[in-house]
RNA sequence: GUGGGCGUAGCUCAGUUGGUUAGAGCGCCAGGUUGUGGUCCUGGAGGCCGCGGGUUCGACCCCCGUCGCUCACCCCA
């Protein structure tokens, strides 16, 4: 008589967000998207899959991202294709395709997939929110793009959250900075944990990003990128620097930030959840990227823009205990109809298309019954029909917030119901 | 890809040195007389004890495998 166990499940990394929680992700986007439209900037929707050289192109062959993690597929026409892996090279080669003026501000939300074991704040599946600028190098954007990362954390309630700042500098300059630290890796490999130990050579900056005790015993003594600027892209920098101080954003040089896309230039940034003490702790990142444009078939467009991890946003903030909704929303009415009567089904539709936000029990429960649902619907005020208001054509009304149960309602004229309520909401 | 932990009702979990009808709380459903919600009381539904194999007279319990979840390494949002 049992029923078999489910024979689908969500896939091994992904998960479904269902109510209560689905409130709070329709919170947070809605909360960014609503910043993004006072920055100034547009939503932007790609396919979820592109061609793979989307993505190699920018993230880097040798990157872990583009080796391991990406779900690349053949479709029926033999095109190579992957889901995206992150949210940038999408739009960077939207940009390309269509050349909107510039500057062109666009945010999005979106899944990212990535082929790795999942743990806390790591998923196979994750959503991110993000904005990008593309058509100009002016610092300002650099900064506004951080402040409107900044502010989002901070408007969802976030305190404990640092903001990381670097720069890679432009491609010539990293280029010497690279030819610099090779050299100077190359007299202390011995030192290096054994992974990087033959393996610096393959991506020389990779290795400062490294945690192990004694890759940073090595590298904190080496050269760093930010002494090694040239004059503009150092001028650039403090410009950037200077900006943030300026909208009073507290940052913290990192010279050793190393993002995980190789097309970073200039500055680099991460927005780190001291909450969580997860090891996926990063909730927010992004950066310049001077050449990506160009890579993906462009002109040559500086571009800067940042990505969030929507379920690292929501751990942080679990972690940091915040238990403010997102979203303030609730019923109105919640009519309990005992008569089955169909005029009832012309009423909460006269509601609903009045804008009264409307639920109703079915199944032709007992009243008792009804007013449970209706009690743990959190509805403002219960609609009762029974044959006694059918045949008066009236409804009854009663306050569900009331202390005292059996006073707080009254007898409505079916006619004047929708206008009733819509007086009583615009108190 | 590598390692650790865990899989018992919808949820959170008990389950005594392996012993026969597997439990609790919450949730759900129905009642507590005549049409009315938060508390309370009563009753009820709901479990291939993840799956497969093995040991045993007997397995939720022990062993092996497998799948899943989870945490960590790596890397990243």
């Amino acid at each position: 008589m049992s029923e078999p166990l489910p024979p689908f499940q969500a896939p091994t990394g992904t998960h479904d967000v269902l109510g209560p929680d689905s409130a709070l992700w329709e919170g947070l986007v809605g909360t960014f998207a609503q910043r993004a439209y006072r920055y100034g900037f547009s939503l932007v929707m790609t396919p979820i899959f592109e061609d793979v050289g989307v993505f190699t192109r920018g993230i880097g062959e040798e990157s872990d991202v583009f080796r391991n993690e990406m779900y690349v597929f053949s479709d029926r026409g033999e095109r190579r294709y992957a889901l995206r892996p992150e949210g940038t090279a999408s739009v960077v080669r939207a940009f390309v395709q269509h050349q909107p003026t510039t500057p062109w501000k666009a945010w999005y939300v979106t899944p990212a997939f990535r082929y790795e074991r999942p743990q806390a704040g790591r998923y196979r599946q994750h959503y991110q929110l993000g904005a990008e600028v593309l058509g100009t190098e002016d610092p300002t954007v650099d900064v506004e793009v951080i402040a409107l990362a900044h502010g989002f954390f901070r408007e969802i309630g976030l305190t404990r959250v640092r903001l990381l700042v670097n720069s890679m500098g432009h491609t010539a300059c990293r280029a010497s900075y690279v030819e610099l630290l090779s050299e100077y890796l190359a007299e202390h490999q011995d030192e290096l944990v054994d992974e990087h130990r033959e393996g610096w050579r393959l991506n020389p900056l990779r290795v400062l990003d490294c945690k192990n005790e004694s890759c940073v015993a090595v590298t904190a003594k080496g050269p760093m990128l930010v002494d090694h600027l040239c004059a503009e892209c150092r001028d650039h920098f403090d410009q950037v620097l200077a900006g943030l101080s300026a909208l009073g954003i507290e940052s913290t040089l990192a010279p050793r930030l190393v993002r995980g896309f190789d097309y970073y230039s200039r500055t680099t940034f991460e927005f780190v959840a001291d909450a969580l003490d997860a090891a996926q702790n990063a909730v927010g990142g992004g950066g310049r990227y001077d050449t990506l444009a160009e890579q993906l078939g462009g002109k040559p467009t500086s571009g800067i823009g940042f990505g969030s991890g929507v379920e690292r946003v929501l751990l942080a903030r679990a972690a940091e205990g915040i238990v403010t909704p997102l979203l303030k929303r609730s019923l109105d009415v919640f009519v309990v109809d005992t008569t089955g009567d169909v005029g009832v089904a012309r009423l909460v539709e006269d509601l609903r298309s009045a804008g009264v936000a409307t639920e109703r029990a079915y199944d032709q429960r007992s009243m008792k019954a009804q007013m449970k649902v209706a009690d743990k619907s959190g509805a403002r005020w219960a609609l009762l029909i029974g044959p006694e208001e059918l045949a008066a054509g009236e409804v009854t009304m009663k306050d569900l917030r009331s202390e005292d149960f059996n006073q707080a309602q009254s007898r409505v004229a079916r006619s004047e119901i929708v206008s009733t309520v819509q007086e009583l909401l615009t108190k």
